[in-house]
RNA sequence: GCUGGAGUGGUGGAAUGGCAUACACGUCGGUCUCAAAAACCGAUGGGGGCAACUCCGUGAGGGUUCAACUCCCUCCUCCAGCACCA
């Protein structure tokens, strides 16, 4: 027989949605758990990925629930962003329509895996009375000179025929379609993240409860690198030239210095030599090649001749100023001194171009002592030579005195540099946020009031998918009045990047309703931060870096009262299939919603727990799935075998389940939790279980298997929802063993095992062990050397 | 190259100094059945032995310890992020 998990899980989807049974409130007299999931992209159907995400969270939500939180567990929809408008081309829909009917969809799935959601809650981005707080946001920082409009060079995606991030280009493609990202010069909306990049570097020491490899990552982009920068004067001039280092004990062997291409100093430093020519082509040359290639570390190292000159600091030398396609502008300030013996990029320079090289580090093993001997360059520690007063010192120490040196003389100065930008925000696309800004021929760029927000998207636009903002078509749109002297204006018409809108949904959770600011204040005094946060991996960087600068930020406006949004987060691992990540293009994918038609969306739960911790990946094994769900049943039919009381052994094991599983939730061990509840099963299943041990069993069951948790209850003669109970306690009385097995060891091999009373003294088992029928034969007659006895675990005899 | 993570049966995985392989999948054997499915019971790291038992075994090698999957050192492999970053 088996237990009709289709009538059952629709029953109690009812009747959740029907009381509103997780509905959150503020009580400040009971404790607040926030549980946040990452909230989906509204694509209509949900994958894998989903229902592991959700799952974890889920059963961590029912969990706390059971332990009497007040907890708070809310969903929503990331609705804004281009499927949308590829939809429309397509299929001749308006992106809100698609985008509103694929909620829908994705409502209907999400409550088919009975998640314990508060929809009252809900949120989606495309709202406008979502998107309007975004616009007033983006004012603030406006306001405050954190957003501003500048023209540099960006990355284009000709695909998407949009700006994209530095954020969202993945190893030079797009992140979204994975095209080759192109370079152009653009004037755009910037949000001023590096700001705030000594505060987004220094919290991540707070922390504690974070994945190591997401603070690694977060740290590596970033990037804070310590050095000096170097003022290097041009030779006949005073002009300075600025060069960083972070091996400023290298300083004395540097024989040239490198300027990017585009460095602003370069033009003028060829003009009217003979090389003027030859440098001019050559940087017409770098410019046309492409990121990507001009930063792949295996091309050969090129470069030109200025035929200028300029004079270290540290010893007056005159050294040739060069001009090469591997020093970035972006990066330090654009130009570097070159140290062929020390640098291993500035020693194939040096040998391609036959500029000269010194040596001013020695190894301590004295294999190289001259700058001729070396085949490459020598990065490693050693001694300062040829530098000067510095001479003998080991380079780990002479660097700092270096460096204090040249600062007190006026040579340089201690700085850090950053590979944190700014985050480039502008979309030339419709389905976003409308940028809240006017240009005004007579006022300039001008913001628009709070009182007209928000700026509202027109309900369509024409979609040619040929590229340029579709706004800019739709003349209501464009055409304004200026605010500031009422004459003809034109909106911007670019969209805010999607990212934007999930950099604070977290805080609208807390009210998703409050009219008078994008959160209430006490609202979010109680619920935040988030105590738990649950996603996936690739938003290490991206979400993750935009959530903590915005929370950052409402501090400075004195809108919250801490800096990092999310305590605890947990980046769950992706479902595999057959080794590979599921996805169309393989053609691997599962759904899984013929997997809750076969088997129901309790042993999906349980399986999708059960096969592998949450961090980690996880192989789908529709054995798995089946083994899940025979499992169930097991639990289902303990019912038909009831006893009236409960043998003592059985007690003792259900409060050592109790135990291990109380512990594993709390560290979401859900996979050694719900072997534990197997072993349980499989120790009553045989003799019969009482109604008390039963009722113990389904609700430590209940937080995973929420629909069967409920119907079993009810059977066992229970009126409320099982999630009204409350998580069973264990006591440690009955954990104690009057007799225990221990292990003897011989050497510390297994050799027998006895069985004693567990407050025997160890002179007792010293004797009883060394009579032990299979520990005497080992000792061939003669007296143990030492005998280690670990109190109620093991003993172990050395011979 | 830098940073972070991982490597355990046929498979997913368990064990954070103290009984290696819990729990499950798979496989094999059995019970029930005319038969099959379901359900139930049992076996299942490798070698040797009729057996009691014994030797080997957690990527490789070394070390610390009475005792190491676990701690330390040297290396290998795989995964992920960053990278001509000065």
């Amino acid at each position: 027989m088996q237990y009709n998990f289709k009538e059952i899980e629709e029953k109690w989807q009812k009747k959740w949605q029907e009381n509103h049974a997780f509905r959150a409130q503020a009580d400040s007299g009971r404790k607040k758990y926030y549980l946040l999931e990452m909230f989906p992209y509204p694509s209509g159907k949900i994958h894998m990925g989903h229902v592991r995400n959700y799952t974890i969270g889920d059963v961590a939500s029912r969990f706390k629930t059971l332990q009497g939180y007040n907890v708070m567990h809310p969903m929503g929809f990331d609705a804004f962003g281009q499927p949308a408008e590829n939809a429309a081309i397509k299929n001749k829909t308006r992106p809100a329509d698609w985008t509103y009917k694929c909620i829908k969809e994705m409502e209907t799935e999400l409550k088919k895996m009975g998640f314990s959601y508060d929809w009252d809650r809900e949120v989606a981005t495309c709202d406008s009375e979502y998107y309007k707080w975004n616009q007033w946001i983006f004012l603030k920082m406006f306001e405050r000179g954190l957003a501003y409009k500048k023209s540099s060079n960006v990355n284009w995606c000709p695909s998407c025929q949009t700006t994209l991030a530095n954020e969202e280009v993945i190893e030079g493609g797009c992140w979204r379609c994975h095209a080759k990202v192109e370079q152009k010069d653009l004037e755009q909306w910037y949000l001023k993240i590096t700001e705030y990049k000594e505060k987004l570097l220094e919290d991540l020491g707070q922390l504690k409860n974070w994945p190591e490899r997401v603070l690694a990552m977060q740290n590596n982009w970033i990037g804070k690198s310590s050095g000096v920068d170097i003022n290097f004067r041009l030779k006949g001039s005073d002009k300075v030239i600025p060069v960083f280092t972070t091996r400023v004990d290298t300083i004395f062997g540097a024989t040239y210095i490198v300027l990017a291409p585009e460095h602003p100093l370069v033009r003028e430093l060829i003009k009217g030599k003979p090389q003027e020519k030859e440098v001019l082509s050559f940087i017409e040359k770098v410019a046309k090649e492409s990121k990507l290639v001009r930063t792949s570390s295996d091309v050969k190292k090129e470069g030109a001749f200025t035929g200028s000159f300029a004079i270290n600091p540290v010893n007056n030398e005159e050294v040739p100023i060069w001009v090469a396609d591997y020093v970035l502008m972006e990066y330090g300030t654009g130009a570097i001194m070159a140290v062929p013996t020390h640098d291993q990029r500035d020693f194939l320079f040096a040998q391609e171009h036959q500029l000269p090289r010194r040596l001013v580090i020695m190894p301590k093993d004295g294999s190289v002592k001259s700058a001729e001997e070396l085949k490459e360059a020598y990065e490693g520690e050693g001694l300062q030579v040829n530098s000067g007063e510095f001479n003998g010192l080991l380079n780990t120490e002479a660097k700092t005195k270096i460096a204090g040196w040249m600062e007190k003389n006026g040579m340089g100065k201690i700085q850090a540099h950053w590979r944190l930008r700014d985050w480039l925000i502008s979309r030339q696309r419709y389905w976003g946020t409308p940028i809240p800004i006017i240009y005004c021929p007579q006022c300039g760029i001008v913001p628009v009031p709070d009182k007209d927000l928000p700026v509202e998207l027109p309900a369509d636009a024409p979609f040619t998918g040929e590229g340029g903002s579709p706004l800019a078509k739709v003349k209501e749109f464009v055409e304004v009045k200026c605010p500031r002297c009422a004459g003809g204006a034109r909106r911007e018409t670019d969209t805010m990047a999607t990212f934007f809108d999930s950099s604070w949904y977290f805080l609208r959770f807390c009210s998703p309703k409050f009219t008078a600011a994008p959160f209430d204040q006490q609202e979010a005094k109680y619920w935040m931060v988030v105590d738990q946060y649950i996603g996936g991996i690739e938003h290490a960087i991206l979400h993750l870096l935009y959530s903590r600068f915005f929370t950052k930020f409402f501090q400075d406006l004195k809108m919250i009262d801490f800096n990092e949004p999310f305590d605890r987060l947990l980046t769950q691992g992706m479902v595999l299939k057959d080794g590979e990540v599921m996805s169309k293009s393989r053609g691997n994918i599962v759904d899984p919603d013929s997997m809750i038609k076969d088997y129901g969306a309790d042993a999906l739960r349980l399986f999708i727990l059960f096969a592998a911790p949450p961090e980690t990946e996880l192989e789908w094994d529709k054995r798995g799935l089946e083994g899940a769900f025979k499992f169930l049943n097991r639990v289902w039919r303990i019912q038909d075998n009831l006893v009236d009381t409960a043998r003592p052994e059985m007690l003792k094991n259900l409060h050592k389940t109790i135990k291990k599983v109380s512990a594993d939730f709390s560290e979401f061990k859900f996979n050694t939790a719900i072997a534990s509840l197997m072993e349980l099963t499989n120790a009553v299943y045989q003799s019969g279980a009482d109604r008390k041990v039963l009722q113990s069993l389904v609700i430590m069951l209940s937080p995973i298997v929420p629909h069967f948790a409920e119907e079993l209850w009810g059977i066992l003669g229970n009126k409320e929802s099982i999630f009204k109970s409350a998580w069973p306690q264990y006591d440690p009385q009955l954990l104690v063993e009057e007799n225990i097995e221990l292990p003897i060891q011989i050497n510390g091999k297994l050799r027998s095992k006895i069985e004693v009373s567990r407050n025997l003294p160890e002179d007792k088992l010293k004797e009883l062990v060394l009579l032990d029928q299979k520990v005497v034969p080992w000792l061939e007659g003669r007296a143990p050397k030492k005998i280690i006895i670990v109190p109620q675990k093991l003993v172990n005899i050395v011979v």
